[in-house]
DNA sequence: TGCCAGGCGGGGT
DNA sequence: ACCCCGCATGGC
């Protein structure tokens, strides 16, 4: 894992669909070092080549970009290619008020609209979300996010960056190379089932591209076909990789909740499963993101207690790594 | 110590 | 369609 010297290749300016807030969208579930001071990294890869982007916002709201390419070979991307992956990966298009008018009187969410004003869903690949699923399997969020970490720690390439060490997302064929190093990042029975997405991204038997064509049905169904993935890791990848928000990746954390926000009598999966889907419709997927935000992914005893004092907005700052503290709490 | 946790698959009924 | 169990690991 070599050092690289990553090159300039492009600056880019965007003007996001106001109210949108740069700060909480890159914030919320990331590692420190994707930040530079206070300036996001965004990381993408396009077409096997790995990017990282200085961005910052001015006072007007304009985002900027500089685009630096960590290979030393040539590649040919175009410079349309990247300012749309930045784009679709910060949701700068995406237009929420139809979502802040659904959750407007909802009893988990209703604060979301006043305290994450303009917080989008930030991105990360099919590849990277089915990682980040495996590892929420059966764990909680601490435990899910150390592995998480871990693993990008132990198989993610470091690069050296304006002075500054940054860990690559680990990509599949180094979790194959790897695989049989995988329960160093401590991830138990799980090690199995990542080494199995890895080899099918590695033969191309899976391939986010194929993947975007297909429905949500038929998508959920594909990734379901490798053993350990379910349909709760496959919903969960598909809303954050390709924004499929009429997806609802339903697990029991979430299903105690409803039942006690919406008195849902004599719960099960299936019974809640359908009352979110009818009242969160096409926001599902968006309306579970930012119900752990809100609940700072506490434990469920935890998180019911604050339900019923009605304490549903995040701690900003806290002692405990959050979904919006992690960065600077958790390394 | 002995549970149990933001799943899952495999076995039962 | 359900229900139930075991499964690595870490935290309490």
């Amino acid at each position: 894992m070599g050092i690289q010297k990553p090159s300039l290749i492009g600056e880019f300016s965007f003007k996001p669909l106001a109210p949108y807030n740069l700060n909480l969208t890159v914030k919320a579930y990331n590692f420190s070092w994707f930040f530079q001071n206070e300036n996001p990294i965004i990381y993408l890869n396009i077409e096997d080549a790995n990017l990282l982007c200085l961005t910052h916002e001015d006072k007007k709201g304009i985002v900027y970009s500089k685009v630096y390419l960590v290979e030393d070979k040539n590649v040919n991307i175009t410079p349309q290619t990247i300012k749309e992956k930045i784009r679709f990966i910060l949701g700068l298009d995406e237009d929420l008020s139809n979502f802040y008018q659904t959750i407007r009187k909802d009893p988990l969410l209703h604060r979301v609209p006043k305290v994450l004003v303009g917080m989008r869903l930030r991105t990360t690949s099919l590849w990277n979300a089915l990682l980040i699923g495996v590892c929420q399997q059966n764990a909680s969020f601490l435990q899910g996010w150390k592995m998480v970490l871990n693993l990008h720690r132990l198989f993610g390439r470091k690069i050296k960056f304006f002075g500054k060490e940054i860990f690559l997302p680990p990509n599949p064929k180094t979790i194959v190379k790897y695989a049989d190093r995988l329960g160093e990042a401590r991830l138990g029975y799980r090690s199995e089932t990542l080494k199995r997405i890895a080899e099918a991204f590695s033969r191309k038997d899976l391939f986010e591209k194929e993947i975007i064509k297909l429905d949500d049905e038929e998508a959920v169904d594909r990734l379901c076909l490798i053993r350990g993935v379910g349909e709760y890791t496959a919903k969960l990848a598909l809303v954050f990789s390709q924004r499929r928000y009429s997806l609802l990746p339903l697990d029991r954390w979430l299903m105690r909740l409803a039942s006690e926000a919406y008195k849902i009598k004599n719960p099960n999966m299936k019974k809640v499963e359908k009352f979110l889907l009818e009242r969160w419709g096409e926001w599902c997927g968006l309306a579970v993101f930012f119900t752990t935000i809100v609940l700072d992914a506490e434990p469920i005893s935890l998180a019911l207690e604050r339900l019923r004092k009605n304490e549903l907005s995040p701690k900003f700052e806290s002692e405990k790594p959050t979904p919006l503290t992690m960065y600077k709490l958790l390394y």
